[in-house]
DNA sequence: ACAATTTCTGAAATCGTTTTCAGGCAAGGT
DNA sequence: ACCTTGCCTGAAAACGATTTCAGAAATTGT
C-alpha cells in the first residue's frame, strides 16, 4: 500500500541508507547485487519530491502554449516531447487561451515546479518572459518574440519571408488586387506576416485600399467574418493571403457559403499546412513549415541552456518556410489578356 | 538570485517559521500583515518539492494519450486542462505513440510524480492500468477500457451505437454493399465500432465478403491503403464507414487519387468531426461526439476520486454520439439487383 | 485582581533523499 | 610487523516545508 522508502531497501539489503543511495547513483558498491534484489523485490522508486528538495532540480519542464487544439501547437508539443522522452524530463503542459492574464497565472504557478520553460507568449508585450528571467528559470520562446524585455533564446520561423513569398506567388499569376486576413498584430507571427504582405506589395509598387487588410485574430470565426467583409467589398480582391490555419478554415467556409469559386473567382493561399489541405477541392496552396521540428529544436535548446549554465549568448533561430503549391491559386479571372500565366494549372 | 525560503520570510517579518507557515495555510495569526509584506517583498513562493515531501501530495495530475496531434486527443487535453485550471492542479502530458512499451515507460515514470492519472491506454490488454492500481494511484481511463484488469472509472462514448447509426444511415439510402475501414481491433473504439458495423448489417440480414472490412490501424496511411484495396476490389462497395478521423483523411486522399466521386460513386461517412469536414467537397457526413467534454468529465471524475478517497464504486460513463449529416452520403448509383457476389477476389 | 480558559507562539521532529565526514578494513610498500 | 594508500562504509547534516507539543500571552469570568 504505502510506497517503500530508501530506508526499507537499506534494511532489506542489510546495508545503510547511504550505500543504497550511492549504488543507485552509480557508485561502486560491494552489496550492489543485494541492493538490486531488494529494489526489485520492494518495487522501490525514489521519491521525486525528496530528490528535488535535495538537488534543487525538479526533472520537469513546462510547455506553455496558447492552445493545444491548434494543430501547429499540437505538433510543437509532440516535437518537444519526442526530445524530452530520451533525456528523462517530464513535461508540464498548459494552455493560455491567448490570454495574457491566464498566461501570467500559469507561468507564476509553474515557475517553481520546473527546471526550464518553453513558452509561446500570448502577445509581444507580455511580462511573463521577464518574470521568468527574474526568477532565473531558463526559458526559450517558441514562435513568438518578447522584444520588450531582454533577449531570450527563441525559435522562430521566417514569417516575413513566408508571407512575402505567398504574395509573390499570387503576383506571379498576375494578381494585383491581393488582400490579406491577418492575425493579431501584437503577436510576432501576426505582425511579421502582415509586414511581409505589405513588403511584397510595396516592392511591386502596388497600393491597395485599407479594407484589403482584415484582422481575423487567428481564430476561425475571425477568418469567416473577415472573408465575408472582403467579399462584400464593392471592388473585391482577386486573391487572398490568409495568415494562419484556423482562419483559413473560416475563410473557406465563408467562400463556400457565398458560392465564390476557387481559384477562378478568387485565389487563396494559407499559412501552415494540414493533412486536410490536400483533399480540399481544390487542394490548398500553403506556406508550410517544419512544425514538430520547431518544437524539437526549442526543447533541445532549452535542455542545452539548462545544463550549460554557462552564460551563453542567447540564440535566435529562424527556421525556413516553404511554399507548397497545390491548386487554390490561379490567374485572376478578368485578366486583361490571359497574358501573365506562369505556373499554369488546370 | 536564489529563491527565498520560508525562513527568510520569517526572519524578515520577525516571527518564527511556524507562524509564517500557519498564516500561509490560513490560520489566524497576529503578525499576518507583516508576513504578507515580507512575502510580497521577497516574492516568496513555497517550494512544491518540500510541500510534496511533507504532505505526500504532488499537486499534479498526469494525462497520458497516444498522440496529441490527433484532434480528438488535443480536445481531450484542452477539456481536461480547463477543469484543472480552476482547482490548482498542474498537468503532466505524455504521448505514447500508440505503443504499449512506451506507455509502460511513461506510466512508470509518472507514477511517483502525480496524485492521479488520466489514461487512454494504447491497447486493451495493456498492463498499465493494473500497475497504477497496484501503486494506488487514482486513475480514470479515457475512451478505452481495460477489461483484462479490474474495474476503473472510465469515460467512453457509444462507439457501438455510433457505428451502428452510421451504417443505418447508409442503409437508409439503399446501400447494401457497405464496407468499413476499421481501427486497431484490440482497442476499445476499434473493436466496438467494428462490432456496431457488423450488428447493423446483421440486423438487416446482409452478408458481405471479408474484404469489406479493412484494417487501417487508426493511421492516415492505413486509411489510404485500405481505401485503395477497397476500390481495387472486383466488385467494390458503394459506401464506406471509416472508423476515425485520421484514417478518413487517408481514405479521402485515396478516393481523390483514383478519381472516384462522392457521393455518386461512393458514399462516405466518418467518425469524429473536424472543422475541415464542413468545407470539403462534398462536406463530410460524420458521427460526432463531445470531445472536450469527454476530457473535462474525465478530469472531474478523477478529481472527485482523488478527494473522496472513500471507496466509491467505480463508474463507467458512456457519452452519446450524434450523426451530423452533410453531403457525402447519397443513394447508390447503380443498384444492380442480385449483385450480391460473395468472396470475389482477384 | 486572580484563576480559568482560550488563543497564539516557537522549538523541534518529520517527510525521503543526497552528501559530507570521519573512519574501518584490506592491500601494498618497506 | 608497521605505516601508508586506497576503497567502502555508516552516521549525521542538510534541503524547505508542515505539524505536534508544550508553554506564553491574551482573554474571560467572578
Amino acid at each position: 500500500m504505502k510506497a517503500p522508502t530508501i530506508a526499507d531497501v537499506a534494511h532489506e539489503a542489510g546495508v545503510s541508507v547511504s550505500t543504497v543511495s550511492r549504488h543507485l547513483r552509480g557508485d561502486r558498491v560491494r552489496a550492489a547485487e543485494g541492493i538490486d534484489r531488494a529494489v526489485a523485490l520492494l518495487r522501490y522508486r525514489p521519491s521525486p519530491a525528496a530528490q528535488s528538495l535535495k538537488s534543487g532540480k525538479t526533472g520537469a519542464v513546462a510547455l506553455v502554449v496558447p492552445d493545444v487544439t491548434n494543430p501547429f501547437f499540437a505538433a510543437v508539443v509532440r516535437g518537444a516531447e519526442s526530445i524530452t522522452a530520451q533525456g528523462g524530463h517530464t513535461i508540464f503542459l498548459a494552455n493560455t487561451d491567448e490570454s495574457d492574464a491566464r498566461e501570467a497565472e500559469v507561468v507564476e504557478d509553474l515557475l517553481t515546479r520546473v527546471d526550464g520553460m518553453l513558452l509561446a507568449p500570448a502577445s509581444e508585450d507580455n511580462p511573463s518572459p521577464q518574470r521568468l528571467a527574474d526568477a532565473g528559470v531558463p526559458t526559450v520562446l517558441i514562435d513568438r518574440e518578447a522584444p520588450s524585455t531582454g533577449r531570450f533564446d527563441t525559435v522562430l520561423i521566417d514569417n516575413h519571408g513566408g508571407a512575402r513569398s505567398a504574395v509573390e506567388h499570387l503576383l506571379s499569376y498576375g494578381h494585383e488586387r491581393i488582400a490579406t486576413i491577418a492575425g493579431t498584430v501584437n503577436s510576432t507571427p501576426g505582425r511579421f506576416r502582415l509586414e511581409g504582405y505589405r513588403a511584397a506589395l510595396a516592392s511591386h509598387s502596388i497600393e491597395l485600399p485599407p479594407d484589403f487588410v482584415q484582422i481575423g485574430g487567428f481564430k476561425e470565426h475571425g477568418g469567416y467574418q473577415s472573408m465575408l467583409r472582403m467579399l462584400a467589398l464593392p471592388d473585391p480582391p482577386t486573391a487572398v493571403f490568409v495568415a494562419n490555419n484556423t482562419m483559413t478554415i473560416g475563410a473557406l467556409r465563408a467562400i463556400k457559403d457565398i458560392g465564390v469559386r476557387i481559384p477562378d473567382d478568387l485565389s487563396v493561399i494559407g499559412f501552415d499546412d494540414h493533412p486536410f489541405s490536400e483533399i480540399l477541392d481544390p487542394p490548398l496552396t500553403v506556406i508550410d513549415r517544419p512544425m514538430e521540428q520547431q518544437g524539437a529544436l526549442a526543447m533541445r535548446m532549452l535542455l542545452s541552456r539548462m545544463s550549460n549554465d554557462s552564460w551563453r549568448e542567447s540564440r535566435r533561430v529562424v527556421l525556413d518556410v516553404r511554399l507548397t503549391e497545390r491548386a487554390s491559386c490561379g490567374p485572376p479571372r478578368s485578366t486583361p489578356m490571359g497574358a501573365r500565366r506562369k505556373g499554369a494549372r488546370a
